[in-house]
DNA sequence: ACCTGAACACCGTTCAAGT
DNA sequence: ACCTGAACACCGTTCAAGT
């Protein structure tokens, strides 16, 4: 039998899955500290490797926000879905994404300053959109999907038939929920307005300005 | 005749008004070069001064920050009061409000990151909400007064006895504003889908669930 | 009171080597 | 292929002086 072949990990990983530990470093700074202005050296530094490390899975700074970003709306995505998953009224529905978003922002700014800031930035090699874009656009799109549940239903004055009309209503709820995440998260409410009296007047602001007439 | 009196110039300004000057060239690399992650120490250069003179201003650079946040909010605040001096229908009100708020943002979009991002980090001695939140908040109430007099002319239901009431309203319509102005600025929205769209839609949309049922 | 210049402890990024 | 360590050109902020 050879000596050591039963993985001693001399260290955690002097070589191995960098690239996704870095990820997870940087995350845990976000969402533990609260610190989304992070350097790349003082991830380098908590993940145990020189700071010259990081630049071989990461072109740039830049690149590694993006990939945290991404994480992040994978979870909102997910989140999403899940306060989506049953088959309930699209009021209810509406009222179930919407407080969801906003809670799921405020429960880690950080995190959701990093996604909608300095992690959008890239341009992504040609012009093509950036993958923390393209996971921005798959995390509405359950938005979407929630619209699209009331137009078929004919609860919504929007048209079940045209993707682009329930996109632009979906656009607009999305807009109305991320405006109030960020507004709570910098602290610019008027003092004595609460997030939570905002979330319900928001909804039912929404929803009947989204309801047939 | 003294031989020097008349102002030579010898340099822009050695001494003098260095603190407008501060916030002049910094809001110039904002508005001129989109850039808003300028360093304090280029800040200093082009205004001819030596990297330690601003601190003889403002304790920190975020302060720099939230003095330029506090003039683009006051030229925001100065948009809006222009976009609802007369006094047209309230209908029409919170079209040229909403319309004007987008366009202002949109227009300068570093200046717009700059007042709802790093600008506002700072904490304000003794917890006292910063210049900058404050100024943030003086542009919202031009959003207030509008909804205000659309709920006395009976057009909104919204209490026209209750501030409170009024305020809640005019912060889902500001979360909207901002929300999109936002998601523009960071190119989220869905391809295909143009800003101006999204206005008209917004407007419809927070009108109808602003209106008397 | 306001300014300069040197200094400190950091950055992001690159170069030249190591295995 | 991936890592280290030295190096470069920057930062924000502070200290010790200058006027």
């Amino acid at each position: 039998m050879p000596k050591k072949i039963r993985r001693p990990e001399p260290k955690p990983y002097h070589h191995g899955d960098l690239r996704r530990a870095l990820i997870e470093t940087a995350l845990q700074l976000v969402t533990q500290d609260q610190d989304w202005t992070f350097s790349l050296r003082e991830v380098a530094r908590r993940a145990g490797v020189s700071h010259r490390a990081p630049y071989n899975h990461f072109p740039e700074k830049q690149d590694l926000l993006g990939a945290v970003a991404v994480v992040g709306f994978e979870k909102l995505r997910d989140g999403l879905l899940r306060a989506t998953a049953g088959n309930a009224a699209p009021e209810a529905l509406v009222e179930a994404i919407g407080r969801t978003y906003v809670r799921l922002g405020l429960e880690n700014p950080a995190l959701y300053r990093l996604m909608f800031g300095p992690a959008l930035a890239e341009a992504g090699p040609g012009d093509r959109p950036t993958s923390a874009k393209l996971a921005g656009r798959q995390a509405r799109e359950v938005l979407d999907d929630v619209i699209a549940r009331g137009a078929r239903s004919g609860v919504f004055a929007v048209s079940p038939d045209d993707p682009k009309d329930q996109i632009l209503a979906a656009h607009v709820f999305w807009s109305a929920l991320h405006g109030l995440t960020m507004l709570a998260i910098d602290d610019l409410m008027a003092p004595g307005v609460t997030v939570d009296e905002m979330i319900e007047r928001l909804l039912r602001t929404e929803i009947k300005g989204l309801r047939q007439a």
